[in-house]
DNA sequence: AACATATACTGCACTATGCAGTAAAGTCAA
DNA sequence: TTGACTTTACTGCATAGTGCAGTATATGTT
């Protein structure tokens, strides 16, 4: 049992779905916390079938079926050995930052394209909590009473994409001051930013430059 | 070619490494940004070889050999082209907040030490890019003419992990209110959280609990 | 001399991704 | 009403990536 096997039976506990709704209910609501692929999506319930968490039969639309999928006692207890189990370090995948360490390989202006493609996917996020946000006061939550927990949740996202937003502006009045990518290293400006940091505090909310 | 297999080719850029070293120097100083296995780091370098983007040669210590590899003109070229394809979006897997959205299947207490987990989590990896700088003060730089970059870089971590860390404080006060995990649903509370994430707002910043 | 730790990897089973392919049902417009 | 497009509803396969165990030498420490 993998945690993306947890995290669908977490859903099967809510309430019986089809192979096709868990994978999407899973995109949709899962993917800030936990991005798995479509394909996978789609054989974790099979797997949860032969371990006796889960039950399957087939349902018929017309000429077509689909898988549709149930949890078992079992996959209940399952679950709450999960709970008890301890939690996975988070895991941070940012090829923007990978870019931005070897920035010196390309010009300033292949880092200022790369700064802008992080705003718009981190953009499109944000946007999409802020709307899911908005269909809960609109519609409500698909499971009312799990609203809370949604709500805590959004509050993560969105507090994450801001500070990115606020970082991605910071960075490109950085880059702004600099005259090439390459060979600048210990300028008086990046000596100023590791006193900061390697204290462990925030350089984003500090003034653009010092005045030298 | 994978993002991975252009990270390690970024390293053979600036100068010869070991597998071994190649491994440990990825692992030290790419994980925040991009964190791959031992074993993915070992394979990745041979890969690269029979690509033509590197060439590689034993060398002896004593009676054990180690594997030295060296980037090619070829390989530069790929690194070059590498520069002007799309940035991935970023991936964020938190176990923590999957554990948080379904927080209903257990107790408060269980919620807690999610929190307290990830805290922990988080904080060593704080510690460690501050432990980084002050080495960069103390010591310098392993590519001196690289410093900029790296602490541009780590502006973002310590960005990144202090938002968090005010997240946990935020979400520690938020379910102290809570009598328990299930059904509560949309409290007053929740609908006033809502109402500032629908506008994409952050609501960690704001007064803990509105009068009621 | 014994032991731990760092160096220096490889094999293997399993987890996960991306893409292509298949096919039926619904939906909207010329 | 037919054709085009989207949604539903998946599966197979090659490749990427992880985790763990295993192997063996070198170096420093008690």
């Amino acid at each position: 049992m993998t945690t993306s096997s947890y995290a669908i039976l977490a859903l099967l506990d809510l309430r019986p779905w089809t192979g096709y709704e868990l994978t999407h209910q899973a995109q949709r609501s899962l993917r800030y916390a936990w991005p798995k692929s479509e394909r996978l999506l789609y054989s974790e319930p099979k797997k949860l079938v032969t371990l006796g968490y889960a039950t399957t039969h087939q349902e018929a639309t017309g000429n077509r079926s689909s898988n549709v999928y149930e949890i078992t006692d079992s996959g209940r207890r399952a679950l709450t050995e999960w709970t008890g189990s301890r939690t996975r370090p988070p895991r941070f995948e940012i090829e923007a930052l990978l870019r931005l360490l070897f920035a010196d390989h390309g010009s300033i202006d292949d880092l200022r394209r790369t700064l802008d493609e992080l705003e718009a996917d981190i953009g499109e996020q944000h946007d999409a909590i802020a709307e899911l946000m908005a269909s809960y006061l609109d519609d409500g939550h698909p499971f009312p009473q799990r609203t809370h927990l949604s709500v805590l949740f959004a509050t993560f996202q969105i507090e994450m994409f801001t500070s990115i937003e606020r970082w991605i502006d910071f960075a490109r009045t950085e880059i702004d001051q600099w005259p090439a990518t390459e060979d600048l290293g210990m300028t008086e400006r990046t000596a100023a930013l590791i006193g900061l940091l390697a204290d462990g505090e925030s350089a984003v909310s500090i003034s653009p430059t010092t005045p030298s």
